[in-house]
DNA sequence: GGCGGATCCGGGTATATACACGCATCAAGA
DNA sequence: TCTTGATGCGTGTATATACCCGGATCCGCC
């Protein structure tokens, strides 16, 4: 029974069955919901090195790296370097652009959805019970 | 300032931290918070078929399969054959018996910790609010 | 006994994610 | 200017996870 009730088991099947819902929204545009994320924080931030994107959305530098190469290869980032050499700095390309545009609805409805079925009260109650992990 | 309240983004936060937290409890015996959950998920089971385990844990076949051939690696479960010869039948080993009773102890504590933090109230609505997700 | 559909698995491929290592570059001090 | 330590990356390796395909086996029906 333990398997019910473990937070960690409990969170990563959450995890994986709500991103599918993203994943499928944005299926449309080629893009999952980790790789439309990472596109938004990098408009956010642009132009913005490897390093510092990483801390922001606290993953390892590392998978940042391996998830913008990714990102490049679709033709929605540009990958360059700054004055410092070692620096690999990243720029949101127009169809980069154009995706995060048409992706904003279709992650609304998600998120709506989302909403809708739990009730502001409790999707409000999730995020900080998340936040509190 | 979407990615911030994006309930797929935070979910993967929280988990990847929770999982860590289990991680790190279990480390001294050698195995992470998934391949505990999935040994204890094949004791309960045993001897049970990776499609029936995979059925179990809500995983795709391919991926129990895997998980498993790793425990089998580290000689905690056997991998044999039932009547059927298409099935591979999964045992436990004395090790992973081992495994098993050693690591209780510590799963329960970061459980107690994580409750202890959020307070059983809390905790109860988070695994509530997961289930309706 | 033999064929076709159903079932079970393994492996290929792709993303997600982390850690450790090694290389290049930079910056500060001798 | 040269040495050193710090910094920024890329790659190797490992697990997590999914989907798809192909091969093996099984089973029911003719």
């Amino acid at each position: 029974m333990s398997n019910d009730t473990c937070h960690c088991i409990l969170l990563r099947k959450a995890t994986r069955k709500v991103s599918s819902y993203y994943d499928e929204a944005l299926a449309p545009l080629g893009v999952n919901i980790g790789q439309f994320s990472l596109l938004r924080n990098i408009r956010r931030m642009e132009p913005v090195s490897l390093t510092d994107l990483a801390h922001k959305v606290e993953l390892d530098r590392s998978t940042v790296g391996r998830n913008a190469k990714v990102l490049e290869r679709m033709g929605l980032i540009a990958i360059g370097h700054g004055e410092d050499q070692r620096e690999a700095v990243l720029t949101i390309t127009p169809k980069g652009r154009e995706i995060l545009e048409k992706g904003a609805p279709l992650w609304d409805g998600v998120q709506d959805d989302i909403e809708a079925r739990l009730g502001h009260e409790k999707a409000r109650q999730l995020q900080d019970l998340l936040a509190e992990l």
